[in-house]
DNA sequence: GTGATACAACCTGTATACAGGCTGGTCTGA
DNA sequence: TCAGACCAGCCTGTATACAGGTTGTATCAC
């Protein structure tokens, strides 16, 4: 692996962990000496991660933490479910290939599986893996290399992500019933592009994305369940400093 | 300025004038020697191109010129179109500021000024100047960074930009008209923001879009007017080589 | 004549040295 | 005591040297 791509991984760990405080100045000879690589691909890290979303330019240059309010998390979870909705509309319009349909249909049942309450903390990481790879299917399925990076895009940041919030809800009361809803998003999905019905396609995607915000508000005023939230450290809460 | 900044600009340039071929490989060396600077910023802009789609990597290591097949900015201008329905769709939920939307009703008038038939070359001009200011504003109604810095990847792309096929356009019988239905959209898009009209927003803004898609077929049927296409040679058309 | 191998040129990834600029602190004078 | 200026440390941006790997070509053997 190179110094770089390993730089990257590390500096991204040390971010979402919150070892690095958000706001911190990242000041390349410190990170460098922290990783024991050189300040070039430190440096190439360092934009990488700017780009993903993670760290901010500061005007001086350089580079600093970045942190985020809840109304931008807020937006990007929305801009997901459009985005997702498009790509959903997309696979309907154009038919997405038998063979992705078909594995987001063995998926569907592995999910099922794993959602059947009573759920087990190990039926929650399960569906964090399914529910990731179901939503990489369904951009496949659109079959758009243009639209696969911009989703891509939004998805860097974790919170951001399908599954961002799905173990905080582990930790929450009636979090089962937010999963047979998503679920239910899932099947309905896949039956709406089966069916060609590109307009309620798209429509699901965007209000599966919902479920998303909804937890980000529950999990917000629980700092318990926001442990849980990779990357939930960079999160600036209403009102707080 | 920057050797950085100053060495992206000009391989920007170079690129989009097809000065450099696309699939050419752009090796540090060479691309610092024509540029007159070392190879450190000349691979720090060589990865921001990455980043905005104009250069590719190579697997084993290195960039190249990027070419687009038909398709991909086919998919790239409906993007498009999704995410500015989505900024019009969040303008008109939330509410725009009024000095945005005061801005874009004097807007208009400027624009149906340099539209008023018949168009002179001058006039074409002026609109795509116009035209790029009223889709910044439409942005900026949305009043969300995030949504902001995605619809900014997406436009990066000359030729998915909502002024990229104007002056190609002027080119073509019938442009005159085209200008006409835009006008009408840019119009009723701004209706519906002040009337919190947000479905209607959003499919103002994607059937907008879908105007950039005519253009782009009939401009490709015509070598003269593709001519007139910032990064028009980076477009592959079906069937070529 | 063709295929395989070896060699040479080149290129990337990395480390490091150097110059210019910014920041933060301290000291001095009013 | 407070304000302003100066100084030192540090940091970024840039240039360049070096090592490892890749590519393309030429040559040799079959």
């Amino acid at each position: 692996m190179s110094q770089t791509l390993s730089a990257q991984l590390r500096l991204r760990d040390l971010i979402l962990s919150g070892e690095l405080q958000p706001g911190e100045r990242l000041s390349e000879p410190s990170v460098a000496e922290r990783l024991g690589a050189s300040r070039t691909p430190v440096r190439a890290a360092l934009v990488r991660l700017a780009e993903e979303g993670l760290v901010k330019p500061i005007p001086s240059g350089g580079f600093a933490v970045n942190s985020f309010a809840e109304e931008e998390i807020h937006d990007a979870i929305e801009l997901r479910g459009t985005l997702e909705g498009h790509a959903a509309r997309l696979a309907a319009e154009r038919g997405a290939p038998g063979g992705t349909l078909a594995e987001m249909r063995r998926l569907l049942v592995r999910m099922d599986e794993a959602t059947t309450p009573p759920i087990s903390e190990d039926g929650f990481t399960d569906y964090v893996a399914l529910n990731a790879h179901f939503h990489e299917l369904l951009v496949e399925a659109a079959g758009s290399a243009v639209v696969a990076r911009q989703i891509g895009r939004v998805v860097a940041l974790p919170f951001a992500s399908p599954s961002g919030f799905v173990l905080a809800q582990a930790a929450l009361p009636a979090s089962q019933c937010v999963l047979v809803v998503a679920q239910e998003h899932h099947r309905a999905v896949v039956e709406a592009i089966e069916h060609r019905e590109a307009a309620r396609a798209e429509a699901l995607m965007r209000e599966h994305a919902r479920l998303a915000r909804r937890n980000l508000e529950l999990v917000l005023h629980d700092q318990d369940s926001l442990r849980l939230v990779r990357g939930g450290v960079l999160i600036r809460r209403r009102g707080w400093a």
